[in-house]
RNA sequence: GCUGGAAUCGUCUAGUGGCAAUGACAAGAGACUGUAAAUCUCUCGGCUUCGGCCUUCGUAGGUUCGAGUCCUACUUCCAGCA
């Protein structure tokens, strides 16, 4: 995989790139589309294409099962029907959401108050070997640890793994994240290891990022960072970086800060998990080059609708006859349909009909951001990222 | 006209002596960030100094410490019989 920078902001941090998969080439900043089993929820692949996505996101945990069968088709690129490039996650977020994080919302809000889950209440356990849980679709206790997670990916054969990584939540302690990071280290050097035997198994290269956590510390974040970034197994590195971790929103900029001085320049960084506007603009900023998120397409199906004025609850009735967003390319608005129109298909009791609603909002919400991510690169390379990121959150944030 | 049955929050509905009164839908507000999420939380008679207060179950009386619940009359609706 080669990674190309074509300009980096007065920073240092934040660049414009090209990420070359096997499966074709990425132009950062790219926000990549949540798929976790294979697919983007009510969307199809040709208009995950027609919408400007570059890359689909899906997770090994969920297809863990069917990696054999995926292996057998030639990989995820052709077995999902995306054909473009992809990228997996390698579990790590689910050692949070079914451990520590179990019933709870991964917020960024400072108000919150965040509390660990019961240790025996979790349905996900960490040890030094890896994690053991119960899948929550059938009961069964199952066990993924670095070595499981590189076999499942490697059959996956997306073009970008994680290392199977803990993802800590805004409660764990500091001495909680010492242990946590450094057995995300160890974990680190154990899924090299076991990625490079079979990196090549499905004929085309694929790669794998270490993935940064270390919570709100700054000691530890910029230890990872260089330990990561210098980690090597046989002489193979990583060919990139995922940026982990549980965030509140006022500490994302100086924390991928901190892990962004540290981090070879040349390698692309992965910020996992955030899509907000705000997040995504200070990611940028700080050199995150691509993006994922389940947010744009979770929200649409919850009435949330994105527009360049602030978000707006599909709920109200008021302004029915307005567009989604008066300033959209998405092939949603550009079809004419309006606040109301799509409204009544949500609030149907029709399947049909609501499947139809979670489309139509999906492809504006994610073609939302997506075209975030195409208006940040061209800022970028057009030198006036600083007024577009004013701007932007200027009109985005002027409501609330 | 007779005989049954029924009238409860926008709608449907629970309730047969302690009730501002069940549930669902609708409505309103909020949440959601590497998907246990087509989900979840809150409000939903009025007022409130949040302790309560007031007005409510077709209408009007009555029995009772207490009535949406029991009794009487009336009104309307439904069914059957004329």
């Amino acid at each position: 995989m080669e990674f190309e920078i074509e300009k980096v902001l007065p920073n240092g941090l934040g660049r414009v790139g090209t990420i070359k998969t096997a499966h074709g080439e990425i132009k950062t900043p790219a926000f990549m589309a949540v798929g976790t089993n294979g697919y983007v929820r009510f969307i199809a692949p040709a208009e995950l294409r027609d919408l400007g996505a570059q890359a689909m996101l899906s997770n090994g945990y969920h297809l863990r099962r069917k990696a054999p069968e995926i292996a057998e088709t030639g990989g995820l690129a052709e077995w999902s029907g995306w054909h473009g490039p992809t990228i997996t996650d390698s579990g790590g977020f689910q050692v949070m959401s079914l451990g520590s994080g179990l019933g709870k919302v991964v917020s960024m809000e400072k108000e919150r108050h965040v509390t660990n889950t019961a240790h025996k209440e979790r349905l996900a356990h960490v040890s030094e070997d890896g994690v053991s849980f119960i899948d929550p679709f059938d009961g069964q206790p199952d066990f993924i640890g670095p070595e499981e997670s590189m076999q499942i990916q490697c059959q996956i054969g997306a073009d970008i793994h994680m290392a199977f990584d803990e993802l800590t939540s805004l409660a764990d302690t500091y001495e909680y994240n010492i242990e946590a990071v450094e057995r995300t280290e160890r974990w680190a050097e154990r899924s090299l290891r076991e990625h490079i035997k079979y990196r090549d198994d499905l004929g085309y290269r694929q790669n794998l990022y270490g993935v940064l956590q270390g919570g709100r510390w700054e000691d530890l974040r910029r230890q990872t960072a260089q330990h990561l970034g210098a980690m090597q197994v046989d002489g193979v590195e990583f060919d990139g970086f995922g940026l982990g971790g549980a965030f509140l929103k006022e500490d994302l900029g100086e924390i991928l800060r901190w892990c962004n001085e540290e981090l070879p320049m040349n390698k692309p960084r992965h910020l996992l998990g955030l899509s907000h506007p705000d997040d995504i603009l200070i990611g940028a900023e700080m050199g995150a080059d691509t993006f994922d998120c389940v947010a744009p397409m979770r929200e649409a199906r919850h009435g949330k609708i994105y527009t360049r004025t602030g978000n707006i609850n599909l709920r109200k009735y008021s302004d029915a006859g307005e567009p989604l967003d008066h300033d959209c390319d998405c092939a949603t608005c550009q079809a004419g349909w309006t606040r109301g129109s799509l409204r009544a298909l949500w609030r149907s009791g029709d399947m049909e009909k609501k499947a139809k609603y979670y489309n139509l909002a999906s492809i504006h919400n994610l073609r939302f951001i997506v075209r975030l991510t195409e208006e940040i690169r061209e800022a970028m390379l057009g030198g006036y990222f600083e007024d577009y990121k004013h701007n932007f959150l200027a009109k985005y944030y002027a409501t609330s």
